[in-house]
DNA sequence: TCACTAAATGAAAATCAATTTCAATAGCAA
DNA sequence: TTGCTATTGAAATTGATTTTCATTTAGTGA
């Protein structure tokens, strides 16, 4: 790893490398927070805007990649894994995965055909998860007449 | 709308109507700031969180739904249209459509199989639109050597 | 028509994630 | 080792989003 960011022009530090290792533990829908997290385990001097960096280089030399879903927290992903979708649950905010082969084969098509150049794919269905409903249908009976108000609140950034 | 919005328990003024009709006549990918701007035309007495409420009030009671593509802005579109997909350009930052109709079918089966309830999809290709691309292979050569380092610009909101 | 109540408004403030600044530190090439 | 540059950590800043709060207003029922 050493000698891949040299090539890219970049050093390896202590920090740099804890935020690498610590990011492929964790793998799949990493935010900053929970990489942050999971760091300062390990090294509780290292800061907030070094695993940031680190995780912003990551996907600049091109190991990880962005996926944005609609709670305003980016999380990355690994771009050795094969491609896939998410089922983001409207619900309890939960990510599940789903394959996305014959789908991207599909979108490859569509994008060559609008000589758009791919450099990835977003798939997202967005619901709700089947544990969520089966919760919802057994306190149905509580909720029938509450009309449903704009909801205002956010995932707080975990301290 | 009055009726409808009334139904859903809301009251319609003078402000929500404007925003609603000013949403409508934009429809695609509106910002809130491209709508607080068109609204303002209009009547500059409106306030910024009147138009955010009542374009989250739009999306609540189902008649648009949120895109949120890499750039941290969100944007809205109408749900009366056809299921589409983005282009999303890196470069240029524009967003194009494509047409997602099977692609949508597949998703739905994808979704169906693992018990997922469906509220909506998102599918956006992230890539380099033509013309960016045509424009990238005219200046080719000034560009060469310089190796890429981390964006760390955003679209600034528009005043 | 009038009065009442809950919803809506507008300005300003707060929040929150993301990003940058800056002074100090530390890789790494010569 | 020396010097140059990238990196770091803390704090500040940014920019979008969301909330607060005092005031106004729509819609309901008398």
């Amino acid at each position: 790893m050493r000698e891949f960011l040299k090539t890219k022009g970049y050093k390896m530090t202590p920090q740099r490398e804890l935020v690498f290792r610590s990011f492929f533990e964790l793998g799949e829908h990493v935010s900053v927070d929970e990489l942050f997290d999971r760091v300062k385990r390990i090294d509780k001097a290292v800061g907030y805007s070094t695993v940031w960096r680190n995780l912003k280089l990551i996907c600049e030399v091109g190991l990880a990649r962005e996926v944005t879903v609609g709670d305003g927290v980016t999380r990355y992903d690994r771009v050795t894994r094969k491609p896939h979708g998410h089922f983001y649950c409207l619900n309890c905010k939960s990510l599940q995965e789903f394959d996305l082969n014959e789908i991207a084969g599909r979108l490859s098509k569509v994008a060559t055909a609008e000589k758009f150049a791919t450099e990835s794919f977003k798939v997202e269905i967005e619901g709700v998860c089947q544990s969520c409903r089966d919760k919802e249908n057994k306190k149905a009976k509580r909720t029938l007449s509450t009309s449903p108000k704009i909801s205002r609140t956010k995932p707080s950034r975990q301290k």
